[in-house]
DNA sequence: GGCGACTATCGAATCGATTCGACCGAATCG
DNA sequence: CGATTCGGTCGAATCGATTCGATAGTCGCC
C-alpha cells in the first residue's frame, strides 16, 4: 500500500519521461508562461502514458500559499441547522460563488470539541453562518492564520468583513404594519437564543445572556414598537417548534391579537397553534413571518412577512471571501427585507 | 499585505526562539517522540511570543502524504440536495464519524462544469451521495490521484466501497403488503430519473436512459409485486413535488386504489392530493412512502412506511472511508428497512 | 569504574510542486 | 551585418513542515 503511493506518478516523473525539466512540465500544465505546443503535447502525452492526474493539490498548495478552500461554519447539528431553509440558501448562495472561482467549499461546524481544531483544515477564508457559540477563540485562531474571514449577520467583530441583514429596522417596520392594522397586543415566537434547544418564556435574561445576533435584532426592533411585547423562544426552526412555541404563547397569553414570528416555518407553526385552538388567521389572529420562503402546498395561506434576499446574502458573502483570498480587500455588504402583504395579517377582530 | 503574510512566523522562527532545531520544536507540538517538559515549555512559550498558531497544514498534507480532508459529492443544487431529508441525515452521519476522526468535510457539487475539478482539492477520500450523473469520469479521476472513494447507494463500480440500501426487497415488501390488503390497481410515484427536474409519466424508455440507481431499484422492488404498475416522475423531492406527481398519476389512473411512494414527502403530497380530489386516505386511497422520516404536525396520518437508517448510512460512509484513508481496508456495508405500518393503508374500497 | 541502555536533541533529506533568473538560438531591426 | 529582443527551456531555490539516523549526555548496574 505504501508502495503503490510511492509509486504514483509525480510531475518529476512525467517531466523525464517527456524528456524535459520539472519546470517546463510545471508550465504545460498551468499554462503560465510560453511552451511550445509540440513539448506541451508531449507532456500531456507522457502523463496520460503514466496516468498522471495532474499537479498534487497539497504540494501546490504549500508552495503557492493557497489552498483554494473556504470553510462555512454551521451550527453545530447539520440536520438541526439545515432545518432553517434559509441557512440552506445562504449555503447555496456561497457555493455558487465558490465554485466558478475556483475555490471548495469546507463544511466545518462549530462543535465544543472542534472549536480548538476547526483551524486546523487547510483553509484560505472562512464563513460564519448562523453560529450561535461564542465566535471570540475560534475568530482568534483563525487570525493567528491568516484566514480570512467573513461572518453573517454577526456581532461586529474586528477584522472581520461582515455582511448583515436589516434584522431590527425590518422586524419594527412588520411591527408598525400590525400596529397600523390597530394592534395593540403583540406576542414574539423568536428563533433559538443559544444552544439549549427548548421551548422556554423570553425573558430580559435570556437575551442578556445569550450572542445570537439576528434572533436578538429581531428582539429589539419588535420592541421599538411594542415595547412590552411578551415571548416565547423556539426549540428550534421548524414549524413543529413554532406549533409547540404558538401553543405556548396562545396559552399564557390569550389577549394577544397577533404574533410575530421570527421565521416564517415558526409562523407556520404558529398558524397552526391558533387553527388547533379554534382561532382563524387572520380574523381572531395576524401572524406575521420573516424570511418570504416559499411555503406553498404547505399552508392555504399567503404568509405576511419579511422577505430577504438568502441566495444573495451567501453569494456576498462569498465574493467577499474570495476577493479577501484573491485581492486583499473586501468591504462588507448591507441587505435589506422587504414587507410582504400576504393574507394573514389584517385588523384585530375587536 | 504580502509581507504582512510572509511575516506570519513558522516553525523555524519558533525553534530559534526557544533555542532548539526545527526538528525538536516540530516533536514538541505534535507529541510524537521524547522532549523534555522545560523545552516543550520553552518552544510552546515561544509560539506564543511569535503568535504561532502551530504547524501549517499545508506544509503538513504535504509532507505527510494525507490533508485530513474526505469530500461528500452531493447533487448540483445544494438547495435541491438538501430538499431531501434523507440527504441531510445520510451528511450528518458522515459529519458525526468525519469530526471526531480528525476529519474535515468538504462539500462538492457534481456540477458538470466542476465535474473535471472535482478532484482538483487536497482530499484523502472522497464519499459520493446520492449523484444522478454519470460518476465514471469523476471515479476515474479519484482513483487516478489516490483518492478513496465510497459510495452510497450507487451501481457496482470498481475499487469503490459501496453503503447499500435494501431498495428493491424493501420496496417489494411494502408491494406485497399492498397486496395482502387486497390491492391489485397500484400506481407509483417515483423519485427524479435524472436531472431532468420536471413531472413526467414513467416509462421504459426513461428508466433505461437514468443511472439513478435507488429510484430504479425501487421501481423494480415495486413492480417484481405490481408489473404493470403505471408511474409519475416527480420533479424532486419535496411535497410539492409529490402533489403535482399524485395529481398526475389520479388523473391519468383513476382505477388506482393505492399509490407507491419513493419517499415519505412525495407520499405527502399524493396524501394532499388525494384529498384536493375529495378521496380520503385510507379509505379510498391507500398510500405507502419510503424513509420514515418524522413528519409530525405536518399531517395528521401515521404514515405507512419503509423504515431506512438513514444516519446510520451516512456514519457507515464516514467510517468506511476513515478505514480507508487510515488503514487501507474497509468493507461496505448493507443497511435494511423495516415495513412500519401505519394509518394509511387499508385494504381497497370496493 | 566502565559499559550498555536510554533520553533528549539535532542535521539533513524529503514531500511535490512553483517560480525567478539565467541561458541560448532565432528572428527583427536599423 | 551586428545588436537586440523574444520565445522556449532549464537549474536551483523555496514553500513549511516531518522524520530517520546519528550524536551527545545521563543513569544504572555489575
Amino acid at each position: 500500500m505504501t508502495t503503490a503511493a510511492t509509486q504514483r506518478p509525480t510531475l518529476a516523473a512525467v517531466a523525464a519521461r517527456a524528456g524535459v525539466s520539472a519546470s517546463t512540465a510545471s508550465l504545460a500544465f498551468s499554462g503560465a508562461g510560453p511552451v511550445s505546443e509540440a513539448t506541451r503535447a508531449r507532456v500531456l502525452a507522457a502523463a496520460e502514458e503514466l496516468g498522471y492526474a495532474g499537479p498534487d493539490p497539497r504540494a501546490q498548495s504549500l508552495r503557492k500559499g493557497r489552498s483554494g478552500i473556504i470553510g462555512v461554519v454551521m451550527e453545530d447539528r447539520l440536520q438541526y441547522a439545515f432545518s432553517d431553509p434559509v441557512n440552506v440558501a445562504v449555503l447555496e448562495g456561497v457555493a455558487d460563488e465558490l465554485g466558478p472561482a475556483g475555490f471548495a467549499l469546507l463544511l466545518l461546524t462549530d462543535t465544543a470539541e472542534s472549536v480548538a481544531g476547526i483551524a486546523l483544515a487547510p483553509m484560505d477564508g472562512v464563513i460564519l453562518i448562523g453560529c450561535s457559540r461564542d465566535l471570540d477563540v475560534p475568530v482568534t485562531a483563525f487570525r493567528q492564520r491568516g484566514i480570512a474571514i467573513v461572518a453573517i449577520e454577526a456581532e461586529p467583530l474586528e477584522g472581520v468583513v461582515h455582511i448583515d441583514l436589516d434584522n431590527r429596522e425590518a422586524t419594527a417596520a412588520g411591527a408598525r404594519h400590525l400596529r397600523e392594522l390597530g394592534h395593540e397586543r403583540v406576542g414574539l415566537v423568536t428563533l433559538p437564543l443559544g444552544s439549549a434547544h427548548e421551548t422556554q418564556p423570553l425573558s430580559d435574561g435570556l437575551i442578556e445572556g445569550s450572542n445570537v445576533h439576528t434572533t436578538i435584532q429581531r428582539i429589539r426592533g419588535a420592541r421599538d414598537v411594542f415595547p412590552d411585547a411578551p415571548g416565547v423562544v423556539a426549540a428550534g426552526f421548524s414549524a413543529e417548534e413554532g406549533l409547540a412555541a404558538g401553543r405556548d404563547l396562545l396559552a399564557s397569553h390569550p389577549e394577544i391579537t397577533a404574533v410575530i414570528a421570527q421565521s416564517d416555518l415558526l409562523a407556520l407553526g404558529v398558524i397552526r397553534a391558533a387553527e388547533e385552538a379554534g382561532m382563524r388567521v387572520p380574523n381572531d389572529l395576524s401572524v406575521l413571518g420573516f424570511d418570504g420562503i416559499r411555503l406553498d402546498g404547505t399552508t392555504h395561506h399567503d404568509l405576511t412577512t419579511l422577505v430577504q434576499p438568502s441566495v444573495e446574502k451567501g453569494r456576498a458573502a462569498g465574493r467577499a471571501a474570495v476577493a479577501l483570498v484573491e485581492g486583499g480587500d473586501a468591504r462588507g455588504e448591507s441587505f435589506s427585507s422587504e414587507l410582504h402583504l400576504g393574507s394573514t395579517t389584517a385588523p384585530p377582530r375587536a
